[in-house]
DNA sequence: GCAGTTTGTTCGGGAGAACCAAACAATTAT
DNA sequence: ATAATTGTTTGGTTCTCCCGAACAAACTGC
């Protein structure tokens, strides 16, 4: 089962992926800041902030450090990369405005949803959610809609990793629960959000697979509670994101 | 003049940058060829790769590492501060469609003209910069323009950093040179690439400052130099640059 | 299918660098 | 002006980063 021991890693690199991290919570911070919060001395903060600022990684504007502008690269060559994200912007587009909901795009990586496209229709309810931003996948339904197209063990794993994190009475938290929702979810083409993250937020989420079967990611409308029920959460939301989720695979395929 | 010596920095850190930065030019690679790329043993680029990995900047597939989705993220973080992200985007749409051209805004960091974000109009010619991209602002439009707004000696820096490379036989090459165009520029409140960086390619940029006097950026529209010439390239294009330029100087203020 | 080659992974040991602590300089607050 | 805080520099020591080599795994060619 374990592997013999973990692997080795590099500490200095790990101080220095802290000084970005903080800052991406905190927009600028100074040398003393940092030195307690990542529990280093001063000296040794001061020798990284060099480092990364030399080769672009940071400014330094005054005796304040911040993330450059690099990321807005680095960021553009991942999206460009995935291959597909024109087609998943067109289409959420179309999505958004059909439905006049919050129509999102999210795959997964290291076991965490990430979101990699967002689109307002006419009535959509705000987000927090942003481009690139990561969240647990077993209490949305982007992310359950994926998970329940991977393999079993690799679920497991997931779970393992990350827990099952309850935030409204509906989250689900037990192991079993949520492979018999993801058993259900397989049955029905499309998931679910009850409430299971945000109270009074329900969204429904179709699952986009690559032609050999593996899953890309997910489509998914949001909205709240008093809007989504009756014959449009039943029937006619489902379809239009299924219908979506059908679309983005076929273009994926020639483009 | 010069600091006593230059700051210490973190070796470590630096080979880990230098994995991404490979990361960023190949798409993929394995531990060989980045041990050989950096000079580096095996061993030594497997445990940086393992500690980037572990934190998310790195995913493995197989033996191949690539950038992992985490950039999206620092991209959108690194937008978002810019605060005047979104006044730029509408101003350079409307720009590109009426001009018909290729519109760009850049800003200035470490240096460097770094694109911030670029709209094609009907008949925009095709160009390899992307949002992030960096360019040397000696030889375009964008970079002379905001170069003519910075401090004389913080354009000497920029100078001494970067050289005065030659991209075409228009390309400015000398100091003096330099300064007089920037002069130029000041008192025509526009900045021209005649063919400096590409070949049959002109550009017209202007400034956009903030309030208190400092260059923010600049705008430019990009074009053959076929269409680039007579009355529209000395009247018509750089009224609906510089007006482009105060129309977000002005939505800046207020967003 | 099997030897040969290449690539990824692990590990001990030594040299050097990352880290700390403390002193100094610069900036801000009182 | 003085005190307090923060940034910068520097020696010295410990620890870790790095190398090299051995091992394992994957791929190649025959």
């Amino acid at each position: 089962m374990e592997k013999s021991e973990s692997p080795r890693t590099v500490e200095a690199v790990e101080t220095a992926l802290g000084i970005i991290e903080y800052l991406q919570r905190e927009e600028q911070a100074g040398v003393t800041e940092l030195a307690n919060e990542l529990g280093r001395s001063k000296g040794t903060i001061h020798s990284h902030l060099a480092t990364l600022v030399q080769s672009d990684y940071l400014t330094k504007k005054g005796s304040k450090y911040r993330l450059s502008l690099r990321y807005l690269e680095l960021g553009e060559t991942v999206k460009d990369r995935l291959g597909y994200y024109g087609v998943i912007a067109d289409e959420l587009d179309d999505l958004a405005k059909e439905s006049g909901e919050l129509a999102q795009f999210a795959t997964e990586e290291h076991g965490m949803a990430v979101y990699l496209y967002k689109a307002r229709g006419e009535k959509a309810v705000e987000s927090a959610s942003t481009i690139g931003k990561r969240e647990y996948p077993h209490c949305i339904s982007l992310g359950k809609a994926i998970l329940a197209h991977l393999p079993r063990k690799r679920v497991g794993a997931i779970i393992d990793r990350n827990g099952l994190k309850a935030y409204t009475p509906q989250t689900i938290t037990t192991r079993e629960a949520l492979f018999d929702e993801l058993e259900t979810i397989r049955e029905r083409g499309y998931a679910i959000d009850n409430e299971e993250k945000i109270k009074g937020l329900k969204c429904i989420a179709a699952p986009v697979t690559s032609p050999n079967g593996d899953v890309l990611g997910a489509v998914s409308v949001s909205g709240p509670s008093s809007r989504m029920q009756g014959k449009r959460f039943e029937e006619e939301l489902p379809q239009m994101v299924t219908r979506s989720a059908n679309v983005i695979e076929i273009n994926i395929q020639f483009s």
